[in-house]
RNA sequence: GGUAUCGUGGCCGAGUGGUUAGGCACAGGUCUGCAAAACCUGCUACAGCGGUUCGAAUCCGCUCGAUACCUCCA
């Protein structure tokens, strides 16, 4: 599989449509995701995010690109809506220092990244060690005219920003500049402001702030969006590949951060800017506010009144990869029920099939109708995901592919018709498809100790043979019966029994 | 109020001018000592009303509904 072979198609938030895919640098993708702000638990919104674009991450690295994915951790600068900082605030309330409070809920996220087996990223660089980038593009920003300073506090002019570069402003979130300026909600803080549109890029900290740095306007701290268009300037340079986010983003985050790369280089930042979608709860936000919300944990343990049981992570990561990352997603206990038992047979199709031995000698040198019909599907998976990473296509073949197996198995496909050589390519293509790009994991198979289950269930199997061959039924459904309770089905086949967990 | 996206069968969810998505559920069948699994067959679709077109779920308009964003939440 080469680079050249597979032509990309990524949808661009600033064209509206899908467009072909190139890197800048040949071989080379720079990828900057927005992480997550530190100052509570991981909200499962997130891990959608994040699981989309693992995958997406993913492909690229399978498809031979090197990729540097930047997704950074902000740990300071957000206001909440009674104007206090998030960290200072989480940090009062939990009477802990906020540096604390950042390493807390940093630690639960990247468990959460674990628990859901998405790739690290390349670099994960924190806002708060990246002042003086952010100081210096404050003050670039200032050079270039873009920027006026009030109090000890800077704010973006976005109006003469819109007269310097028409076009740029709006063209991420859609947003009509003429609307934009129409707004006529009464904000708090922006008595400074020119204009309700202006942004602020430095505040001055008030007496309560707790994180603050020295500046050369004031003691304060950098403006909310200014992170990550320092951060991903450092490590990507000023203009990159990629930059994604939750579609929540797009409008002021993005819009801004656009605005400030402008302001500080003449430049745009990302050729390609990626969103991801919503994850609904029973049709709707989810929100804490009335009730309709639901963690991670509480969907793994089953503890919640939105679920019937637990759902074990891979489940979870299944059922986000069944949709598109462009659509919202309506979690649901029934669809999350679906979505498990797809994701089993998907896991036991794929035990199956690697434990199907090939004899060579069978193959005559033909290729059959199943051979094509085979080959076309394995294609279909990597159409699906060449398309804007369509993770539902892919496993749309893979269901496809899946079939087959079974049939081969079953011997319900006549004698020959796959090549050998074929099964061979299935075996790699579903393997690869399912943990390599998906990133899936086969949790029944993932116990501590397989070598002596799986002897002690072979042993267990061949008495259960024994006594069917005798005809011995009550031995061999007791058997059966008490592996049941035991969390083991057992399957008879043509070549004798099969076993799996769940 | 403004803006954007979307409305697909019992449920979830792809697709997007003429051709099977897929999963789950349901019904019948094959196989099996029985069961489970698997395989086969069937089943209920494109919110409504107009328009464009030889032809629309797919394009356009309107209506209704949903969701999101509108100074920070992925």
């Amino acid at each position: 599989m080469t680079i050249e072979q597979r032509p990309l198609k990524i949808y661009n938030t600033l064209s509206g449509q899908k467009e072909p895919f190139a890197p800048l640098e040949p071989g080379h993708i720079g990828m900057y995701v927005c992480g997550p702000t530190v100052y509570s638990d991981a909200h499962l919104g997130n891990c959608r995010t994040y699981v989309s674009f693992d995958v997406i991450h993913r492909y690229f690295r399978h498809l031979g690109y090197r990729v540097r994915y930047v997704r950074n951790i902000t740990d300071v600068g957000h206001l909440t809506d009674d104007g206090e900082d998030r960290m200072a605030k989480g940090s009062r309330v939990a009477q802990l220092e906020p540096m604390e409070v950042a390493q807390k809920y940093t630690l639960g996220f990247h468990d959460m990244m674990r628990i859901f087996n998405t790739l690290p990223p390349s670099i994960e660089p924190r806002a708060t060690g990246h002042i003086p980038e952010q100081i210096e593009m404050v003050q670039a920003i200032l050079d270039n005219g873009l920027a006026y300073e009030r109090n000890g506090s800077v704010y973006f002019n976005v109006r003469k920003f819109i007269e310097n570069k028409p076009g740029v402003y709006g063209s991420v979130s859609g947003r009509v500049v003429e609307d934009l300026f129409a707004e006529t909600r009464e904000l708090k803080n922006q008595d400074e402001k020119d204009h309700p549109a202006d942004f602020a890029i430095w505040m001055k900290a008030r007496p309560q702030d707790i994180m603050v740095w020295n500046s050369p306007w004031s003691v304060g701290f950098p403006g909310w969006h200014l992170e990550c268009s320092a951060m991903s300037t450092k490590y990507l340079g000023q203009t990159f590949d990629i930059h994604g986010g939750g579609s929540d983003l797009k409008f002021p985050h993005h819009e801004n951060e656009v605005a400030q790369n402008f302001g500080a280089c003449g430049c745009a930042p990302a050729r390609f800017w990626m969103h991801a979608n919503m994850l609904l709860l029973n049709g709707k936000k989810m929100s804490k506010s009335d009730g309709n919300t639901i963690t991670p944990h509480e969907l793994f343990s089953g503890d919640s009144p939105h679920v019937t049981k637990g759902y074990s992570p891979m489940v979870v990561r299944f059922f986000m990869l069944m949709a598109h990352y462009r659509s919202t997603l309506d979690i649901t206990d029934e669809a999350l029920q679906a979505a498990e038992k797809g994701y089993r047979k998907l896991m036991d199709t794929n035990q199956l099939l690697q434990s199907l031995s090939v004899d060579a000698s069978d193959y005559d040198g033909s290729e059959s109708d199943t051979d094509r019909a085979v080959l076309a599907a394995i294609e279909d998976a990597y159409q699906g995901l060449d398309d804007d990473f369509n993770t539902a296509i892919a496993l749309a073949a893979l269901s496809e592919l899946g079939s087959y197996v079974h049939k081969y198995a079953n011997g319900q496909l006549p004698a020959g018709a796959l090549s050998p050589w074929v099964i061979e390519r299935l075996k790699t293509a579903f393997q690869t498809f399912l943990f390599d790009i998906l990133g899936l994991q086969d949790e029944a198979g993932a116990g501590a100790d397989n070598q002596t289950v799986d002897g002690l269930m072979q042993l267990i199997l061949d008495i259960r043979a024994g006594a069917r061959a005798q005809k011995d039924w009550a031995t061999s459904d007791k058997i059966r019966d008490a592996l049941a309770a035991a969390g083991i089905t057992v399957k008879d086949g043509k070549d004798g029994a099969t076993w799996s967990r769940g």
